[in-house]
DNA sequence: CGGGATCCCAGGAGATACTG
DNA sequence: CAGTATCTCCTGGGATCCCG
């Protein structure tokens, strides 16, 4: 038990570190929950984002270990994304958040989710 | 009910909006953990922002009506900050990203916090 | 199909100095 | 004590075109 506690704050700061990106949630929310791992049904389901930026985020995310790329050397080429343990620690708490937000709508109607 | 579910995506998103920023995380636990709700005391806690910085990130959070800015009419002046409760629904969530991270510096004690 | 390369820009964030 | 006001810089992210 060599290693001193981090601080909490350094924690969180970290945390949003790897969440925090544009587009991290809602990948990561797309690969678990529709089931849709391949790279152009998550660039149709991720209204506005970009062949670059998705690239770009997955890479990241594959880096951070919470993604994991299969790569099938077929013609014509098939990519699959899918949640890693790390990954799939994360969702209850972005499902935490999608809840929240959903009783956020319920009380006050008002809410621009788009703003 | 008359209003349709917002689709999961769009609610991950807007939450990320919310609470997405470089300092929002960091700022909502110190609020609640250490009890320093004085715009002196987070300053000197939370290391490194700048009086910008957090002024702005606390005035978007008050906004968002997650955090609450108490003005205390005195010389000097006192001002006290507390989470609202809405705000206070998402202590749980941040607690659970701590909690990630103390999992992943504990399985790789190489990992870089601050990196 | 699943990307990469390049160019470009708004705005997020820092540094510094000042104020009621 | 609790902020404001500028000024500046950097980079996250968009648009567009190209490749194996």
């Amino acid at each position: 038990m060599a290693a001193d506690k981090p601080t909490p704050g350094c924690c969180v700061d970290f945390a949003f570190q790897r969440i925090g990106g544009k587009y991290k949630g809602r990948i990561l929310w797309c690969i678990h929950e529709s089931g849709l791992q391949r790279y152009g049904q998550l660039k149709k389901s991720i209204s506005g984002i970009t062949p670059k930026m998705l690239t770009q985020t997955l890479r990241e995310l594959e880096q951070d270990k919470l993604v994991h790329r299969q790569v099938y050397l077929e013609v014509p080429p098939r990519v699959e994304y899918t949640l890693t343990d790390s990954g799939r620690k994360l969702i209850p708490f972005i499902d935490y958040l999608k809840q929240w937000v959903e009783e956020l709508v319920e009380q006050d109607p008002t809410v621009d989710l788009h703003g």
